[in-house]
DNA sequence: ATTAAGACTGACCGACCGGTCAGCAGGGGA
DNA sequence: TCCCCTGCTGACCGGTCGGTCAGTCTTAAT
């Protein structure tokens, strides 16, 4: 009945020099490259320089430092996601630069990413709720209303559900982040460490299939997209010193 | 210098109501559901209804067992995998026909899935080398294959790299399996539950693009792509929530 | 100077971790 | 019959886990 544990869940003031701060810092990383069940108290105190029991002075549990994590990473996402927004220029163009920075920022913040992809394979349906309306929600709800707009306009054909254009889009990004690694092994893959060169050709494909264009509306129904760098992706002739030999 | 460590890493002889089997089986299942760490050895022979001790009887530490399971997984997958393959008939029909498979093999098997995608966060580039070698290689390096001669025969573009064709199908397929818990919670969403209308839809997308084709090229140019199943298997109404609790 | 309230720490707790070990049951070869 | 081997177990080990607690240090208002 002494109910002197008076830090609970503390405000979480600033991101950075404070011991509350360090230790969100030490944990987001922690938790993002080894899991929650991975990451010991201890080695999150150690890595922020506090003792152990600070931990505990400013987090309840190590689920709510966990969970502490979490929404930050989730406010920091959504913060970040709606600098994207762009209205003007033709719809083309402001997919390609949306998904263009999608993934830019995919790569800018594995760890993040890769905080939230975990979390993504250990949900169940309660907490898919909240990862939905908190994070991807508005920006997949806003994303599908721009990729509706642009049918109503023609820009986009109406006969496919944009819903799942989006998740083609956003699927092939965050494939591409979760498998670079593993991309990086295969010798067809070239552009494992080149975001920028699948991008362009993600929205190429996106956008017009791969399917081959007749002459002669080729140039008259397919919009530019910015880039007039003049070299087609083409058939990638292999690029620099790329090979990677096996050890025996 | 006893030397009484019989098993150390015993062949694995059956999969299913051997001890050995068993502990095999439970440790998959729990492994894929919570993470490595996050699962213990008693856990393990609990739920395989054998001792502590017999787990270690038949595999030398725990991450042994973890790189049996993993084995047995890659095994499983890569043996799989290869009865997708389908030479007969055009080639779009043929890629929708290794889309929908791949997707329905991915739900299937959530536990495998869930088991290499989790490893797929965690990995760096030596064992992304062995995954990379031992379960998408051939597949990844097939598909390809096949798309590259889609290029030559002209039945594909052939100003795309085909590996990003590749990446994008495939991706897409994943992102849909990771994400499905998450897609449900969107009303934007009605696919969440039917993979077969978000393979179709997919498919039409990556073979044509989300940009309007004008009328009098539309149907010359616009292969169908078989599916003329109308009827899917219906949207399962929610699902009864099985509460999970947080790892702890 | 006194007080009160955080911020912070070292020592400690019971539970559980991965892993060891001596030994039991039982079946087949001699 | 004896023996040995294999599959298997309960008891146990040192260490680490998440979490508690009594108490010190710092700061600022009284």
């Amino acid at each position: 009945m002494t109910m002197h544990k008076p830090a609970a869940t503390r405000n979480p003031p600033d991101g950075g020099h404070s011991s509350n701060g360090r230790i969100l810092v030490a944990a987001e990383e922690l938790f993002s490259a080894h899991g929650f069940a991975a990451v010991s108290i201890n080695d999150i105190a150690l890595r922020a320089g506090v003792s152990k029991a600070n931990v505990f002075h400013h987090f309840a549990t190590k689920n709510a430092l966990y969970l502490a994590v979490l929404r930050r990473a989730q406010r920091d996402a959504a913060a970040h996601l709606h600098s994207l927004e762009q209205d003007t220029g033709p719809l083309p163009a402001r997919l390609a630069s949306f998904s263009g920075k999608h993934l830019l920022r995919l790569l800018e913040q594995k760890q993040l990413s890769r905080l939230i992809l975990r979390e993504l394979l250990a949900i169940g349906p309660d907490r898919a709720r909240e990862l939905a309306e908190n994070v991807f929600g508005e920006n997949f709800r806003h994303f599908v209303l721009i990729l509706r707009a642009g049918q109503q306009s023609g820009e986009l054909r109406s006969d496919l559900d944009p819903a799942v254009m989006a998740t083609t889009l956003l699927g092939a990004n965050v494939f591409f982040f979760e498998a670079q690694t593993l991309l990086r092994q295969f010798w067809d893959v070239d552009f494992a460490d080149s975001p920028e060169r699948f991008t362009t050709t993600l929205i190429e494909i996106v956008l017009h299939g791969i399917c081959p264009i007749p002459r002669n509306v080729q140039e008259k129904f397919r919009p530019a997209v910015g880039s007039t760098d003049s070299s087609t992706p083409g058939v990638p002739a292999r690029r620099g010193q790329k090979r990677r030999q096996r050890p025996h």
